[in-house]
DNA sequence: GTCTATATTTCGATAGAC
DNA sequence: GTCTATCGAAATATAGAC
C-alpha cells in the first residue's frame, strides 16, 4: 500500500486473475474489492481505474466463458434441427469435454456463483445481448424433432461430464486427466450409441 | 407494516418457506431480511424473534437437505467397501432420484448458493458436526476397492440425474416426472449394468 | 496510474415500547 | 410477538491530490 507501481496494461489481466481465484474460492459476494486490491498490493481505488463497477469484473470473466460456450453452441445450432443435429451431438460433447477440462476455473466460477451471475443478467446496465447459454441448451434439448429418449440422454451426457470433472472431481484427483476423459468418452458412447444408430441409420 | 399478527408458531415455518423461495430466486446474498419480512407482512425486527442471525435461516434450510442426503449416504456407508457396496449402488441411485424429484427447491437452494453455504460451514458459530455430503460422496468414490471405471460411472450417473432434473430440467418441463425418471433409470442401468456384472458376478 | 480521504448506501443487528 | 427507531459495520463508489 506504499509505493505506486505504474504497472502498465497487464494490470488489468492481473486483476481478473486474482478476482477469478477469489470469486471461485470465497464467492463473488463475499469477495470485496479490498480483498482483490490487497492481494495485488494496490488500493481499492486503483481498481476503479480499470473497472467502473465491481460487477464489471464479474461480467468480463463471465463473457470469456460465454464466448467459449457460444462457439460450441453456434456450431451445433448451425446444423438444422433433426437427424443432422443428432449426428452432430457427439462432436459437440467432445468439444465440451475439452473445453471444460481446459478451463476449470472459469467453469467453477459459474457453478459456484450462479445467483450472482443471474443477477448480472437481469441488470439492465449489463444487458447481455446474447441469450444465456443454459437457455440455448435448453432450447436445443426441447426439440420436437428428436426423440425424448435421446434428448434426455444428451442431457445425461452433459451431466456426466460436469459431475466427473467438477462436483465429484476430487475423487479422481490422482487420475491422469486424459485417462479420465477417455472413461467419460466411453460413458458418452454408451449413452448415445444405440440411440444414434436408431435415429440416423444412414449416417 | 401496520397491524400485528400474533400468528403463533407456524410463523417460523412461513419464514423458512419465504426465505427458501427468495434464496433460490435471487440468491442468499442478494436477499435481505427486509425482503423476507415484507413478503410476510411483518418487519425485519420480528424475524429476530425466530432467528438470531440471518445465517441461521440458511442453516436450518441447509440442515433439512443435509438430513435427507445423510440418510442416503448412511445407508451406503453401512455397507462394507468393495463388492457389497458396489451391489448397493443401484439402490442408492434410485433413492437419489426419488429424493431429488421430491425436494426440488431445497436442491436448487444448494446448487445456486454453493459459496454462501460453504461460508456457513467454515463459520465456527455454525460448526457442522457432520462431514459435508459432497465430501462423503467423494470419499466413497475414491475407494480403492472399486475399479476406476465403475467409480467414474457412478459419478456420471449422479451427474445424469442432476442435469436432467435441474440444470436442463426446463427442457423436460412438459414431460411427466415419472416418465422422465424412468428414462433416467434406463440411463443408470446402461451406465452400471455391465460393470456390476463384471465386478460382482455372483450377486 | 495510484494514492488518501470521504461520501453514500445497504444491511445485519439491537433497544425498548406496546 | 411485533413494532419503531437507531446503531454500527462493511462495502461500493467518488473526489481530488500527486
Amino acid at each position: 500500500m506504499a509505493r505506486p507501481r505504474t504497472q502498465g496494461p497487464q494490470t488489468r489481466e492481473k486483476i481478473l486473475d486474482v478476482a477469478l481465484e477469489l470469486f471461485v474460492q470465497y464467492g463473488y459476494d463475499k469477495t470485496s474489492l479490498r480483498d482483490i486490491a490487497e492481494r495485488l498490493g494496490i488500493t481499492k481505488a486503483a481498481l476503479y481505474y480499470y473497472f467502473e463497477r465491481k460487477e464489471d469484473i464479474l461480467m468480463e470473466l463471465h463473457l470469456r466463458l460465454h464466448a467459449m460456450g457460444s462457439e460450441v453452441l453456434d456450431e451445433l445450432e448451425a446444423v438444422p434441427d433433426g437427424p443432422a443435429r443428432i449426428a452432430a451431438f457427439p462432436a459437440m460433447l467432445e468439444r465440451l469435454v475439452v473445453t471444460m477440462v481446459g478451463n476449470r476455473q472459469l467453469i467453477l466460477l459459474h457453478r459456484r456463483n450462479q445467483s450472482a451471475l443471474e443477477a448480472l443478467h437481469s441488470d439492465e446496465r449489463n444487458r447481455v445481448e446474447n441469450e444465456d447459454l443454459q437457455r440455448r441448451l435448453v432450447r436445443i434439448l426441447s426439440s420436437e424433432e428428436i426423440s425424448l429418449t435421446l434428448r434426455v440422454r444428451v442431457a445425461c451426457a452433459i451431466g456426466a461430464i460436469t459431475e466427473t470433472f467438477f462436483e465429484s472431481g476430487d475423487a479422481f484427483g490422482d487420475v491422469e486427466p486424459e485417462e479420465l476423459a477417455d472413461l467419460v468418452r466411453d460413458v458418452i458412447s454408451d449413452l448415445l450409441g444405440s440411440q444414434l444408430a436408431a435415429a440416423a441409420p444412414r449416417l
